[in-house]
DNA sequence: TAGATTGTTAATCGATTAACAATC
DNA sequence: TAGATTGTTAATCGATTAACAATC
């Protein structure tokens, strides 16, 4: 079965499916071969039963008495979230935000490469130092037709969103995960993920 | 009436919020008055409806045939989020995420002042710069306890997370906001906010 | 076997959407 | 007045939780 035979839309799952594997990750390196829905229910802060609901989206089955095999489980993951198959992406706008993310380990270990970086000037950022070339922005649309990437991270400054997502659109870019506090518009079949960080911030009295 | 008084569950329009308030401080500086609910609709990429129901929890009003006005608007939501009033608090781990975010505007736009940071090794890190001092992490709870901040940003190696958490529980902080790959466990009175990126990477075939 | 844990089926809860009356 | 837009009330939808039978 490929993964676009099954239901995508369960969207609070997919989410919580990275911190499983964290999760997951961190207890096979300790040696932990099995898991039970209540303990990873408790690492996360939520019901056995919700777990045990997520985790049937990966086609993983547990045994009872047993739990879950971790091996199993985090293979389920993966390949559940297309992890394993890398996925190649720009990085527009490489300003602190931009470098940071250039450098963030963790978006390798998601299986998220990025092939180029953009900026309006591209010599001015400290890129480079991870062997990712920076260019300049109006090579953005030339580049992303030639090189066909279907996802681009957008750290540029807000005014400037809107009309890089154009570009990337006209480019055939279909996910743009936007950390710029623009509320970017985008045709039906381009998803966007915002991780403008605006904190639920109503924490403290 | 106390935002203590109001419902504090409603966490998705919470979470759409700041993005109401990013487009209205664009529309008000563009000159416009007043704003219709499809208008905002549209821009955000959801319904009507949904923007009235938002709106609703800030109180604000609007006006058949007109729309609502966009400076109510601005002050009802700055108002329910509690912008306005500043809230202070500390930063833990300035690598490059953390001296990112030390600079980021945003979060100052959304009210949010960091008064002090903390690293492992004070001395290598490279903020400063903006005025904030750097601490030794042994500070930490020290710290907390003396200046009494309740909210705390998360940006250490996710091995130390858990640690750093316990310290900043104990000194009282109750508002966490985590972007480390970790799943802090804290009490019920605790409150915290993932923003491990993860993205729905299943954007793309 | 007895007991723990899974997985299924049904119930609840909350968020979104729809319908429409109120009103400027 | 006529028409656009709000705001209310009810319906739908989807996610979470509960109950419990299946099973190792």
């Amino acid at each position: 079965m490929k993964r676009r035979d099954l239901k995508i839309d369960k969207l609070p799952t997919i989410r919580r499916l990275p911190a499983y594997l964290n999760l997951l990750r961190e207890l096979s390196i300790k040696g932990e071969q099995t898991v039970s829905s209540s303990h990873l229910a408790e690492r996360m802060g939520i019901e056995p039963i919700l777990v045990r609901k997520d985790l049937e989206l990966t086609r993983i089955t547990g045994t009872p008495r047993i739990g879950y095999s971790i091996q199993d489980l985090i293979g389920g993951i993966e390949g559940f979230l297309g992890l394993g198959d890398t996925l190649d992406a720009f990085l527009i706008g490489v300003g602190q935000l931009g470098s940071s993310l250039l450098s963030n380990q963790n978006l390798m270990n998601l299986g998220l490469r990025i092939v180029a970086a953009f900026d309006k000037e591209p010599q001015k950022s400290r890129s480079e130092a991870n062997g990712i070339p920076v260019f300049g922005l109006e090579r953005l649309g030339e580049l992303a037709r030639r090189i066909n990437v279907c996802l681009a991270i957008l750290c540029v400054q807000p005014e400037e969103a809107q009309d890089v997502t154009d570009i990337l659109v006209a480019a055939g870019v279909k996910g743009i995960w936007n950390f710029t506090s623009a509320n970017l518009v985008v045709p039906d079949d381009v998803i966007t993920q915002n991780e403008d960080l605006c904190p639920a911030l109503r924490c403290c009295p």
